[in-house]
DNA sequence: CTATTAAAAGACAAAAAGGTCTTTTAATTA
DNA sequence: TAATTAAAAGACCTTTTTGTCTTTTAATAG
């Protein structure tokens, strides 16, 4: 689904909101190493997010990553479009230039429906969220069972 | 969502199914144009799909492209599987090793469903189906409007 | 049989994604 | 202030994806 590089991002973000929640500020060793990521890779990685604003760090000892406790939580849509572009939310399945409703390509009508509910997912879910093990995570009380024409096949 | 591979693929097959159904054998040249991709890279492609057993070829005068008459309708599913690999219908959006409802990432519990979609749409649109402009181009009269929990949001 | 046509094969190259490593800068602590 | 710690910066490399081009092979038409 996502690019190696977001994958590397949404896992480090939840990991740093999770240990700032309990009072840690980790660093770029540790992080590595529990969200199972090369090292030098997730520093480029967290670098970049810092500089365009995601999060904050701080060098020498002591140092690490974490968010200012008065930020937003953030949605995974904004990471996702700051690393690797808005293809995957906005893109043709069928690789037309774009996706145009007057002009739909034969995947449209039944792509298009799945695309959106990528868009909520990605609106409405947070790194915050994610990061307490409630909302997000939890089985949502089965309502909505499943999204395919074919349930049977479908696993939750 | 796709790779540019996938896309040509998809766009060369549905267009080669067209032609046949009007009793035409695109070749190379004409079918690279008409749908819009590098034509020795579409070359490439479809040279490999032929390998592969997905279409047949001829060479020489009044050569070109084609599924055999008793060809059965092939699942865009088994056309994906062969060009890029399961990662986009089996792969968990955290970027875990796999996806085990056992272990449930974050994410899991709202992606899984619409992955579930995206297995079912490519399971049942076929390239047959796609090249007819009935059946998976058109709108299937509203009666699943969209599947994300802000349905304000969603266009189809 | 010959000329022509068109796909097959495969070398080659550019661009993007993914990853490694060294050097520099800044902060903390002793 | 000096030693230590950890992030910032950026050079460099590998792999994958995407794309181009030339040569070869096979089919058909005349
Ligand atoms: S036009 Fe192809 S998905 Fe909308
Ligand atoms: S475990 Fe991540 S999507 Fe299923």
């Amino acid at each position: 689904m996502f690019h190696k590089e977001t994958e590397y991002a949404l896992r480090g973000l939840v990991y740093i909101q999770q240990q700032n929640e309990l009072g840690h500020r980790p660093g770029l060793a540790e992080i590595a190493r529990e969200i199972d990521a090369p090292g030098f890779y997730t520093g480029k990685i967290l670098q970049r997010l810092v500089r365009q604003g995601f999060l904050t760090s701080r060098k020498g000892k002591g140092g690490g990553f974490g968010f200012g406790r008065d930020k937003p939580p953030l949605p995974l849509r904004d990471l996702i479009l700051a690393t690797e572009g808005n293809k995957i939310l906005t893109g043709c399945a069928f690789g037309l230039k774009e996706c145009d409703q007057d002009h739909p390509c034969p995947l449209h009508y039944r792509y298009a429906p799945i695309r959106n509910a990528l868009n909520d997912l990605v609106a409405t879910a947070t790194i915050q969220s994610l990061a307490g093990s409630l909302a997000a995570s939890v089985p949502p009380a089965r309502e909505k069972p499943d999204i395919g024409s074919n349930p049977d096949k479908n696993i939750n």
